[in-house]
DNA sequence: GTCATCACAATTGTCGACAATCCATCCATG
DNA sequence: CATGGATGGATTGTCGACAATTGTGATGAC
């Protein structure tokens, strides 16, 4: 995760869909799995190379990646990774938390029931995940379940909103390091949004979605206390 | 606002601050001034020649409009300047329902004796617009108090979603067509906003901004509807 | 020894040209 | 006359090269 890594970081063979968006989405899954970090910079040439394509393309790409949060870009000077600092971290989970409130009480009104079921299938794997301390699935479990409530939500546009903020806090150093405990309090405020919105209590399905993402953020600012403490 | 008509459409002499982003603004000014309007076509081509640049940085400058949601890429056949659909119209309401609910609530909490007077004034300022009949200094100032009271809710990423939304409802055919009558009342409703978050009353002042653009959602299905009758 | 100046290497900004694709038109054929 | 395919123009996709800027290291003056 040093500066100037470009030339080794893109040795996966992601599926490639061509064209600038395919790039863009490669860059992107670098970033989000690490290989680049906040912070370290992208040399256009290298990266050109690296992915087989030329500068003019790539910058295509990284334009959106700028666009979506993941990249700085600093003129004549070239862009590097974004660097999500404490006060960022916290504006994005209050910005999901009122994504994800407009997106249950929505859901409370618009989820079929077919969506409904998958949703509860989802947390119930992720019930399963917890209780096997395979904390790497219950980890991408939750991300699929938020995403699948903003699916429902059927509001593209916030949709797309909260997943640029979602991957912008993966940018945050200090995520991960989930404490077990917590894992239940999480999947139960799920049911609870769960209930809400096979209720089709839109109130209360919001309010519990909220709920859910603040709490997930003292959480979150719960561990951080503890490293800087301990 | 027919096809093609990028050959003519930017003759006005912005202050062009250069790099991408300038070029990125002006574009988009362009199209939010109606230069350009839904399912134009850009000729890249003819739009950088018109600028004075190379068709590689337009191209960037576009990528980035892209990820806005003002324009549209559709592979090997150009970009075309967005088409909000009604339903398109009221997501992106309710996506402004949302934030604006939640820069209410921060701003109950942290906006200074300043930032508030200076609200308080935009809205004097819209008060006498309206009295005077000035309905484009209106819409303009209306606009401007909005993103101040996003801009005083300290949480850029939300400041910056709020402010694609709006853009890209820009684009929507049927605005404009205010009626006077309705000024006072969403006069009225800034008011409400404002003396909520001058009480530090984060819950009344989110549930008044959120009030406040949704009822704002129907006084435009409202003309909608009268013009599809009438 | 410290600081200012200058030249060089590295990287980004910009550009024009070539290749690939799409669309409209025209022509041949049933 | 309708339909299918070929052809040409126009537009987008992609690329490599050149210019401009920045950062770095060496050199010299105080």
């Amino acid at each position: 995760m040093n500066a100037d890594v470009a030339g080794t970081a893109l040795a996966a063979p992601s599926p490639r869909p061509s064209g600038i968006d395919g790039v863009a989405r490669r860059i992107e899954e670098t970033i989000l799995r690490g290989a680049l970090g906040p912070g370290d910079r992208l040399n256009e040439l290298a990266l050109s190379r690296e992915i087989g394509i030329s500068r003019a393309a790539l910058r295509e790409a990284v334009r959106r990646l700028e666009q979506i949060g993941l990249v700085e870009v600093v003129p004549n000077r070239g862009v590097v990774v974004r660097q999500v600092s404490v006060k960022d971290a916290l504006d994005l989970y209050d910005l999901r938390a009122a994504l994800f409130r407009m997106a249950a009480r929505l859901a409370a009104r618009r989820a079929t029931r077919a969506a409904l079921a998958a949703l509860r299938e989802m947390n119930q794997r992720m019930r399963l995940a917890a209780a096997e301390q395979r904390f790497i699935d219950y980890y991408t479990l939750n991300l699929d379940f938020h995403a699948a409530l903003m699916r429902t939500a059927g509001n593209p546009p916030a949709q797309q909103a909260y997943a640029n903020a979602v991957k912008s806090l993966h940018l945050f150093r200090r995520r991960a390091l989930i404490q077990p405990a917590q894992l239940d309090l999480s999947l139960r405020e799920h049911d609870q949004i769960l209930d809400a919105i096979a209720a089709h209590d839109a109130v209360a399905a919001g309010e519990a979605a909220e709920a859910h993402v603040l709490l997930g953020r003292d959480r979150m600012l719960d561990t951080l206390d503890d490293g800087a403490a301990g």
